[in-house]
DNA sequence: TAGATTGTTAATCGATTAACAATC
DNA sequence: TAGATTGTTAATCGATTAACAATC
């Protein structure tokens, strides 16, 4: 099947950022920027920024760089800026809340139409300008919309069963912003926010650097001490 | 220098995973686990999760696999679950509430001791315990208690400026939960938590399939539309 | 013993970086 | 024209997957 074009995973991620350096120097008044600068910004390297760029555009200008109006809006027409992407939302706790008034979400195309919890105290209420409804009502209301981006902030324990009645109304995608690992169809993309695993990047980091620089204490680090 | 084993990234965002994975089996009473039953439950491929253990245990049984209970104690050695990390927070809005309040981070060796905020109707209040002091405290505390973490949530505008002055009171990685790339010297560890990229996928995912499956209309999608 | 599963080496795959002729 | 920067190919790097002898 032709048109459709494969990206990478990595340019795909990328590329959002990518957007932004670009609003942010149109707002800053700048024509062009070359592959060299925006990687600067960007904080990738010049001929990733290059690669990247060219699997949507090769409008760049050998010598004076990438026209950042024209870059910028090609970039947001890929990524779906304009045509926003239903979803709803289940778990209304303060993640939850958090992500639904996040106003960046918007700005990036995503439209929450509903928030679900199983507390009768916040059924009927609103987070920002969204209804909290009732779990029993996300079958019908997925089937209804055809809303396929799932969004699950719930305790862990509730986790595989939120999902699994997404699944069977019909969402595709879950974003899973809980630790639980979902068990879901290998047809169901399912994108872990895993807080974990960036921390542990982050704390293995200082831990290396207070062992490499001062030689202090710490855990003990690494597998000096298996077994 | 020895004694520090250099694990590979990928593999460190893995660990937490297992991890968890293997307390869940504990509390269902298994004693023992194969690569291949962990890397089903997990996600990820059996060789896989021999390769990624084996940087830091190689304990396993040939034949039986791999004893839960010291196989998580080993783990949660290494990701330092018991020597807690400190942290500070800065902004004290409806994300950095929710992660100041986020129960997991406890579990995963994270201590926030500190929430700052410019706001003075929030100064002098506490999240979840912790308490919330004005933005101009932080580089004094930061040293006083010789922290090492940042964690950022503050609106994009003020992100820099906040990074900035952590820096300069000592804090050697930061957690990025704004979509701003933020500019810092190389010895400094950033970790950006980026929403944007992660919706990214999802929707390209997606659109994709509406395409392939069903040949819906959706945004015209990917470079076909090129130019 | 026979069956299962490890630890590890080799093969494959994908992504990043370097290099450079083409071109503004 | 001379200088800068592109698009793209080739070289490098790192991570995943396959395979299998060793061993419980």
């Amino acid at each position: 099947m032709d048109g459709i074009v494969s990206i990478p995973k990595r340019t795909l991620e990328r590329l959002p950022v990518y957007y932004r350096v670009l609003t942010q120097c149109l707002a800053e008044g700048m024509e062009y920027i070359s592959s060299g600068e925006l990687g600067e910004k960007a904080g990738f390297d010049n001929a990733q920024v290059r690669k990247d760029l060219n699997h949507i555009w090769s409008g760049g200008r050998p010598g004076l760089g990438y026209e950042i109006i024209k870059l910028a809006e090609c970039l947001g027409d890929f990524l779906g800026l304009n045509n926003s992407t239903d979803a709803v939302l289940a778990g209304a706790g303060r993640l939850g809340t958090a992500l639904a008034g996040y106003p960046g979400f918007g700005e990036y195309g995503l439209n929450i139409v509903a928030v679900f919890d199983s507390d009768p105290e916040k059924i009927g209420g609103y987070v920002a300008g969204i209804p909290i409804l009732p779990a029993a009502k996300l079958p019908d209301l997925i089937r209804r919309l055809g809303v396929r981006l799932g969004i699950i902030t719930v305790p862990g324990e509730a986790a595989q069963e939120v999902a699994d009645a997404m699944i069977a109304a019909g969402i595709r995608a879950i974003w899973n912003f809980t630790p639980v690992r979902l068990q879901v169809p290998k047809d169901v993309l399912v994108r872990n926010e895993d807080l974990a695993a960036s921390l542990a990047t982050l704390s293995y980091y200082l831990r290396q650097h207070s062992l490499t620089k001062e030689g202090g204490p710490a855990c003990g680090g690494a597998a000096a001490e298996s077994s």
